[in-house]
This record gives C-alpha cells, structure tokens and sequence, in this order.
RNA sequence: GCCACCGUAGCUCAGUCGGUAGAGCAGCUCACUCGUAAUGAGCAGGUCGUCGGUUCGAGUCCGACCGGUGGCUCCA
C-alpha cells in the first residue's frame, strides 16, 4: 500500500496543496440544497470508490456518471456481461477494502487536452468532456447557463482517477466500511435517451455509520409493508389477475368499491355544490373524434389498438373524456349567460401504457378519472381556475394528504408532440401563473410536462418507496375549443372562443386510492373503512345479541359485521386490528345487561362499555363530518 | 419497449445431486364458551406461470413466450 506522501507524488505532476484546498472549497457549491453535504460526499466518493472496485472486476470497463441520489448514490458502466450477484458481493468486498485504505482524494485542474489525453480510452467521458470544452454541459451532461464556464477537474484516490467536479471526503476512511452496501443493478439509457446504447447501473448506498444504515434498510422493509400491492392484498381492496383478465386492470373488490364509492360520493357532494353538471359518456368512440381532438395522431401508440367494425368504421377505446364533453358542449348554441358550463363525469379512460411501467393501482392501463370540464370566457377563467385549486386543495387536505408537491408543467420547447400556437400557449401558461400568486404554496416550474392541448397544474404526490405520482391536476386549454370549433354568442351578438379548463382533483380514482392506502397505512377513517364496526361475542350465547346490535347499526348505515367465528375473543380482536376496523364493540353478558357495547378503537384504546345509542350517535357524527380522527 | 432479478397451495415461503411436492398462516370439521392482538385436534387444498426441448425420468437443466418486481425511457 502507497503511504499518504507516495500518494500525494503520484497524483499529479504538480501537487499544490493550496490550490488544491481551493478548488475542494469551490466544489462544496455542487452540493444541491436540502442535502446533507457530509452524506453527499460520502456517497459521491463511495460511487468512486465502487468504480473502482468495478474496474478492477472488469477490467476495460467503460464508466459514464455516477453521482448522489436520494438514499445512496449509483454508477452507470459499460460492462462486458452483466454482473451477477457474486460479482456484486466481490464489489461490495472490495470497496471495504479500498475503504480501510484511507486513501487520499486528491483534485487538481487539468485543460482539455489533459483531459482528453487521461480519460482517451473513455468514450462516455470524452462525451461529457467535449460538452465542457465548448462549455455548454457540466459533466453530468446538463446545460449549464450562457455566463458559467466550467472548470475540468479530475479526481484521484488511490488507483482510481474520474472527471469530477466533486465534493468528497478527505480521504476514504472517512466512510464507514460497515455503513456501506451495494444494492442492486438496473438499465439506464446513456443520458437517459433511449436512442443511447443501454449502460448498466450499479445502485449502491453509503450512511454515516452502521446504524443509519441499518435504519435505512429496516425503513426499506417497513415500506414494503405499507406498499399499497401488499395491502391492497391483506385487505381485499383491489385484485389483479394478469393472465386471466390482463396486466394493469383492476379489479375492485367489494371493500375497494366502499371506498371508492365514499370517495366519488363527496367529490359529487362538492361538485353539484359549486355548479357542475354531471353527464356520461361512452368508452368507445370512432377514429374521427380523436382525429378532431389531436389524440390519434400524436398519441397513436399509447391507445389500444383500434375496432375495425368495417371499412370505413373504426372505434377507438377513449384515452379521454374531454372529447365526448365537448360534443355535449356542442349540442346547443351557447350565449354568453350560460358560462361558465362545468361537465363532471366519474369516467373511465384505457391508455396502453408500455409493458414496463405498469405497476399496481398507481400505472394502469385502465382507469378512472373524476374528469371536469369547465367552458368558460376568457375574463372568468382566473376565477375558475381558483376556484378549481380549491377544490383540490380541500380533497387533499380533508384526507390527510398535506404533504404534496405542486408543478406546473409547461411545454418542452424541443419537442413537436404539442397543439396548438405559441401565443396561445403563452397566454395559458400565463392565466397559471398569474392565479396562482394568490396562494402561499411553491410550485415548481416544468418543461416537458404539459399536456398535448396546454400547461397544467399538478399536485404531486410521494408513494412510500420515494417515487413521485401524479394526483389532482388542473389544465387550460385554448387548443381543443378551437380544434372543435367551440364558441359562445357574446353580448355584441357574435360568436366568441370559449376557454375550457380540464381538471380531475383525485387524478384518478385507481392511483388515488392507491396511494392513499399507502399514505394511512391501511387505517382508513371512519367515513371510508370499508367495514366501520365489527361485533364480538364473547362466547356463542352473546351472539344473538350481536346480531341485534348490529342490526341497529345497519338500519342507521354504519358498515357493520358481526364475527361469528369459533374463535376466541383475543383472537377476534386479532383479525379485526389485522383488518384495520375502527371500531371493535365487544359483547359479552355485562353489555347485554345494559344494553351496552364495550368499545376498543383501532388504536388499541379501550373505552369501556357504554349505551349502544351513545356509540351510534358518535360514530354517525364523525362518519357525517368525514374527519380523520377515530373519536 | 430496454436492462437485471423473480414465478411452487388463497397468503408467506422450503424443496439437497434430476428420482415424481412440504411447512406455517388462512379455509373447513369437531371440541372448548373464554373479557381487549393468535385455544386445541383433525381434514382438505398443487397441471410447480405457459409451451417446447434434453433425459429412462424435469419443480429442478436448456430455449421461447406470458406475467411480476426494481430501475431506464415514456406518461394525454
């Protein structure tokens, strides 16, 4: 092994201690905000130092990127075969090993032509080194602006040498070779496009010590618990049958359907309150609406494959509904006074999304969306749209969802797959942004994520394992009124454009859901659980009196069941907690006595017994005002 | 669609060297009649994802396909 001093020699020609301390100064600006600099260094060496380990493993191996990401860090390689699961072992052994050698990080400043001579056998690295050289790209290959021309830096600990612009440790030991673990592999896309050969990515994670490390891996099992896949199962809330009925269509099941149905219940409730119309509509619809619409062209190879009833008549299953609400729109001549006009529809939409990306109840092939359309007048659609943002905000908020993301996507300017002129498009982003001034949250601005037809508004949600979901979004719309020719009579007696907003505050009923069964964990609130109450006889000759009881509940519509089974009393407790039921009534010969129930909550308290109409009242009172709470 | 891994009972999983499939839980039956998170005994339950190949013989080895999981790309 190289001491500290040989080391130092070895790394560069012209070792400047001073320039070098600098240069690691600068390099603590690359730490992105809210990350923690000591974890971020941390795994940005342990990436260099898993290359290493990879390099020696396979040698002439050709190494891309390999920066931070939540939870741990990765690497992508050009690799001569795939690596198996010794390989990763060795991997994992080998970079404790390098670890323990408390190497030295060293950096200095190299030109380009240094730079292109060091990394010559590195096609991925000269890549990112032309992209710095003409000073448009920093090394992760991202555009970097107009007045920041990057340095070259290249970092060296022990054998291994990376175009770097850093931060690391001080030396390798500063990593904790039991805090480490090198994860699994996964394809990546060489700058993520996929016209780009496919690399393979090293997934690793690095944590202070052994502890947080195991912390991590312990959370890691406990969400796997809450994943709305695993629950969806326990609690009979969803199914899906790939083989038989086919990947990403979901089943509900009749405790899913409870939820679902309460869910659609007070979106309606708030819905006819603020003005909507409900209206339904077919799921299939010929090829011509989706020509006028813009679907079919640009989103052709997203829909299912069309119905071919003859020659000149196809049928297409809708990937949307506004379509069908516009045809209701243009039923009639519509004057000024009847705007703003709000079609609401529970309707359900079949997109074929691609093989890889379906995933439980949150990327379905078929799905449900609490669609709106909103026909209004230019000067009404700031008040639409706020009155829309409010809507969502008071549905997220009612079920506990506070802890959400807003984006508003505009267009990627590089791209054709939009409608519509650029000044239209500006005028929509614009009604956004101008609305959305009047309200404390942040938001984000994203290119790339409108819709074909206009930017939207998004709220976005965490799912339990960090990956982000779409939920409640809010869209305007200039292009498709002008597509079907939408117009209202103004008061100057001429026909005028309507503007149109699409919103759907859930998103859709199947994600929604899914990720709300993850958010609670399973323990809906009274007002959704799919079975509210549960009796239990304490032995059979409580039985009937059970019955009784929840007769009486049923009769004032509380979801009730009685638990009839041979089982003891503890282990009906059990099954009931297992299932997540609110509330536990125990029965035995004390309550019959006094026409009583001993009520346990889901939370494990115990109330102690109390007049059957007490509880019923109460559970009546908080099912009614659709709270969270338990009591 | 791409890369990697995976597919055995309703669920979670075991199955050695290729010799004809097993446990726990759940279910059913019986006994027990119990006071706040698992009573006991018995019974039943499988075309080992599908198709093909190798072999005297395949859950096990090989191939293709279907599907799932984690990423990537995509996401109206």
């Amino acid at each position: 092994m190289l001491s500290h001093a040989e080391e130092d020699a070895m790394s560069t020609n012209h070792y400047d201690p001073e320039r070098e301390a600098e240069l690691k100064a600068e390099a603590e600006k690359y730490i992105p905000p809210g990350y923690d600099p000591d974890l971020y260094k941390i795994r940005h060496s342990a990436a260099h130092i898993m290359a290493q380990a990879v390099m020696e493993r396979f040698p002439g191996a050709r190494i891309a990127i390999g920066p931070p990401v939540k939870d741990g860090f990765y690497y992508d390689f050009e690799l001569p075969r795939s690596p198996t699961e010794e390989d990763l072992a060795w991997i994992e052994q080998r970079m404790k090993e390098i670890i323990k050698g408390k190497h030295r990080f060293h950096v200095r400043e190299v030109s380009v032509e240094e730079a292109r001579e060091l990394f010559e056998d590195q096609p991925y690295k000269l890549e990112l080194i032309e992209g710095l050289a003409q000073g448009q790209y920093d090394e992760y290959g991202n555009k970097l602006p107009e007045d920041q021309r990057p340095k070259i830096t290249v970092y060296q600990h022990d054998t291994f040498v990376d175009l770097c612009r850093g931060p690391h440790v001080e030396h390798t030991g500063q990593i904790k070779a039991n805090a480490i673990k090198v994860m699994r592999v996964a394809g990546a896309y060489w700058r993520g496009d996929e016209k780009n050969p496919m690399l393979t990515r090293i997934y690793g994670t690095a944590w202070r010590n052994r502890v947080e490390l195991e912390q991590y891996l312990k959370r890691l099992e406990e969400a796997k618990k809450r994943d709305h896949r695993r629950l969806g199962k326990d609690l009979a809330i969803f199914a899906i049958e790939p083989q038989m009925v086919g990947p990403g269509l979901v089943l509900w099941q009749p405790n899913g359907a409870v939820i679902r149905d309460q869910l659609e219940r007070f979106l309606k409730e708030e819905q006819i309150r603020r003005g909507y119309q409900p209206v339904y509509t077919p799921h299939i619809a010929k090829v011509d609406l989706f020509k006028t619409s813009g679907h079919y062209p640009y989103y052709k190879d997203s829909m299912f494959p069309p119905m071919v009833v003859d020659e000149n008549e196809e049928y297409l299953l809708k990937p949307m509904n506004c379509p069908f609400h516009i045809m209701i729109y243009k039923q009639h001549l519509r004057s000024y006074r009847d705007l703003p006009i709000r079609f609401a529809e529970f309707g359900t939409v079949y997109r074929f999304e691609q093989s890889g990306e379906v995933s439980g109840m949150t990327r379905v092939r078929g799905f449900t969306q609490d669609d709106a359309h909103l026909f209004c007048r230019p000067d009404q659609l700031e008040d639409e749209f706020k009155s829309v943002v409010e809507l969502t905000l008071k549905v997220f908020r009612s079920l506990g969802l506070t802890d959400f993301r807003a984006r508003v996507g505009v267009r990627d300017p590089e791209s054709d797959k939009y409608v519509g002129s650029d000044d239209v498009w500006e005028q929509a982003t614009q009604a956004i942004l101008n609305a959305l001034n009047d309200y404390d949250f942040d938001y984000t601005v994203e290119e790339g994520e409108a819709a074909f037809y206009g930017p939207k508004l998004d709220f976005v949600v965490n799912d339990v394992l960090g990956r982000e979901w779409q939920l409640g979004t809010v869209q305007v719309d200039y292009n498709l009124p002008q597509r079907f020719d939408l117009t209202y009579i103004g008061d100057d007696n001429q026909p005028h454009r309507p503007v149109m907003i699409h919103r759907a505050p859930f998103g859709s009923m199947e994600r929604f859901v899914g990720i709300l069964i993850e958010h609670l964990n399973g323990a809906f609130p009274p007002w959704l659980a799919p079975v509210q109450v549960v009796l239990i006889p304490i032995a059979d000759r409580h039985v009937e009196y059970a019955r009784s009881v929840a007769a009486r509940l049923f009769a004032q519509d509380i979801r009730v069941k009685v638990d009839e089974s041979a089982s003891r009393m503890n282990a009906k407790i059990r099954a009931a907690q297992m299932q997540k039921i609110p509330y536990m009534l125990i029965v035995g010969d004390k309550e019959i006595e006094h026409e009583a129930v001993a009520v346990r909550l889901r939370s494990g308290e115990d109330l102690g017994a109390m007049p059957v109409g007490e509880f019923e009242a109460k559970v009546r009172q908080l099912v009614a005002e659709r709270t969270m709470d338990l009591w």
